[in-house]
DNA sequence: GTCTATACTTGGATAGAC
DNA sequence: GTCTATCCAAGTATAGAC
């Protein structure tokens, strides 16, 4: 699962073959269909894998979130061990391979709800008494910033080196920290 | 360079084959390499004469933006006109494939930019003298709006009739109207 | 459980008739 | 320019030795 979650990462969907997941990790192809029956299906469990390790180790700071700047700095915290690991490029890979495996995409779905929930629980915690909160449902704050975080981390993988996501965070906890100290009264009525 | 298009939007591109493209537009296969020289140029000179397209339809509405509310509702109408056409599906599903080809990346990078561009444009025009734009570069912010629309297809494709893509527009007008009545007073210094 | 060997399928790409 | 025919490479998957 290591192997094919690596692949996915350095090869992209279209690339992670039995083949190239076998050489990544060192042993032989058939290994794959023995323990898993298919390629597909060994790349669901990997993601399974993965998602329940990592929403286990950002669930912990995200229950100590207690400012919409704590969150910001847990998502830099997030890309950035992102580009070590890739776990989070190995989800928007299986996502763009989902178009054509409706079973990998409800999969997926169902995982990534998970990742909004935890959010969307930070968000709550962050700024669930703000007048903001009016205006702005944690529900779909909390899907909207997931949604960000996705198409940041297309857009980074697409040239690493020149990608603007560290600007875009400090952006954010710029924001964050206005929003914060925002005068209660200054809120129009919408 | 149409059926190509269908193709990856359909199939994804994974299973954007020079057969499947083929049997789409209803031709033989061995016309895409006598034309194109391979499959990957293909979908390079498809995206670009699609980009182009679709960046000039888009310059003439970004360039009558007047408000925040009014650049949402520009997002909202690409949103839906996507949900048919798949010219942004397109985008999200070469993006996730040039992982594992950088000339393919690359092309795409510099097409993105100017999506990038037109999106700034709009928001210099509908918020350029508002105070946030101190705390808010337009370009941070144009980057941002990008990535948040690729990821809101992304998500969007995995299941159409559960997005909850309407709810976040929704939720996107009422934030552009309320920042937009903010009493500039109102915003502290960061 | 892991390997080698192999059957079978599909895809990229070219040659050559029309 | 478009087709048929074909080659070759690479992929999935299985059988069977160890």
């Amino acid at each position: 699962m290591d192997a094919a979650l690596e692949t996915l990462r350095e090869e992209g969907f279209a690339g992670t073959t039995a083949r190239a997941i076998a050489q990544q990790g060192g042993f032989n192809q058939a290994l794959i269909f023995y323990h898993f029956g298919s390629v597909s299906r060994l790349l669901l469990e990997s993601f399974r894998r993965s998602s329940e390790a990592q929403v286990a180790k950002y669930r912990a700071a995200a229950s100590e979130v207690s400012s919409l700047s704590d969150l910001v700095e847990i998502a830099r915290r997030l890309h950035r061990d992102d580009l070590e690991s890739g776990s989070v490029t190995a989800v928007t890979q299986l996502m763009a391979a989902a178009v054509s495996d409706p079973e990998l995409g409800h999969a997926i779905l169902e995982r990534f709800q998970e990742w909004i929930g935890l959010v969307e629980e930070a968000l709550r915690r962050a700024v669930g008494s703000h007048p903001l909160a009016a205006v702005v449902p944690t529900r779909e704050a909390a899907y909207a910033i997931s949604a960000l975080f996705l198409g940041i981390e297309l857009m980074t993988r697409l040239d690493p080196e020149r990608s603007e996501a560290p600007a875009i965070f400090d952006m954010m906890v710029n924001l964050a920290r206005l929003i914060e100290r925002l005068a209660p009264t200054a809120l129009p009525k919408v």
